[in-house]
DNA sequence: CCTACCGATCGGTAGG
DNA sequence: CCTACCGATCGGTAGG
């Protein structure tokens, strides 16, 4: 594959990521991708297999660039709690980028095909370990379930995207120590 | 309008809300609706007026019952964590009912069309004052946003029916206490 | 509530 | 990368 071939297929799943994230699976179509990329829908299939296949290799690479990341954060660090907060800071950095490919919003496994949903599902739950040895790191009090403390954190976390405003008072950074705060405090009450 | 045709729209509205909470706006389809009915697709427009406005109507009806029971619930209590752990118990209790037309899942405003969302996100707002109202009573340490302390609440309330499981070991009242007991410790610490 | 249909849009393909 | 098209599906309607 040509250098520029290359080139044109990473414009395009840059164009499918960001209009992915901002109007869903269903509310993307392939003419729209190509409108936006200056072609017509069907001449993307020479670059792509189908659109299910580049839903996924998006959301894939999301996650991987986002697990690199979160784990090379934390693996700095010794203490359980600023473990966490690093996790946090480093996640919602990479999910409020203005531009780079990584912002995912991909939270809509409603809106996809069965098989590509069982894909999306499978991703996500590797990309959840790191947070489980996380959780399963803290000095939590007893009685605090460790499952449903960790889908709180999650939770917060996947939901900033949604309310979060880049000409707002706190930066992904700020947010990030907030959240970790939050659940932090939990444990010492 | 008579009795039984009252009794056949309530029964058309809660399968459209079992399946849009399912599948998403965009994802159910009028056929899926009139084959859970047992008529064809075009027969459901004797009861409706379009797509949009059943799905407004039925996002605005669950915000409605559930912002009066979760009232009914504060009104009886005093203390703010006390009206916040309520609210919270009371939230999930409709959300994570089986069977009621209150289940919204209905956060799906990207697949909605512009219109459409622009009523959603402005019944959404009016139904979030309570919850502004309980956060503004809470007494916070200095530095806390309340603002990002509502969402990253509202967040965990509103993931809940994602990852519950009706034969889990919590219920949702038990999760709504713990979700409680999270914010709260976090304005201990 | 059905039959029979409308115009629009979808993902995808053949052939150049 | 385009032209020209495919079969499927969509929300919705007329007329009974």
């Amino acid at each position: 594959m040509s250098q520029g071939a290359r080139d044109r297929r990473g414009e395009i799943l840059a164009i499918a990521a960001r209009l992915f994230a901002r109007k869903g699976y269903r509310g993307t179509s392939m003419r729209d991708i190509g409108q936006e990329a200056g072609v017509l829908g069907g001449s993307l299939y020479h670059h792509i297999r189908s659109k299910d296949a580049l839903f996924v290799e998006l959301h894939n690479a999301a996650l991987d660039a986002a697990e690199a990341r979160i784990v090379a954060a934390v693996s700095k660090l010794d203490d359980p709690w600023a473990r966490l907060e690093a996790a946090c800071v480093a996640m919602l950095e990479i999910q409020l980028a203005p531009d780079s490919l990584t912002t995912p919003m991909m939270n809509d496994f409603r809106e996809v095909p069965a098989d590509v949903r069982a894909q999306l599902v499978a991703r996500r739950d590797r990309f959840e370990k790191p947070f489980r040895d996380l959780v399963a790191a803290l000095p939590l009090p007893y009685g605090a379930d460790r499952s449903v403390y960790r889908n709180l954190l999650l939770a917060q976390l996947n939901s900033v995207a949604d309310w979060y405003r880049p000409d707002g008072r706190l930066s992904p950074t700020e947010i990030g120590r907030q959240v970790a705060l939050l659940v932090k405090g939990a444990a010492a009450s």
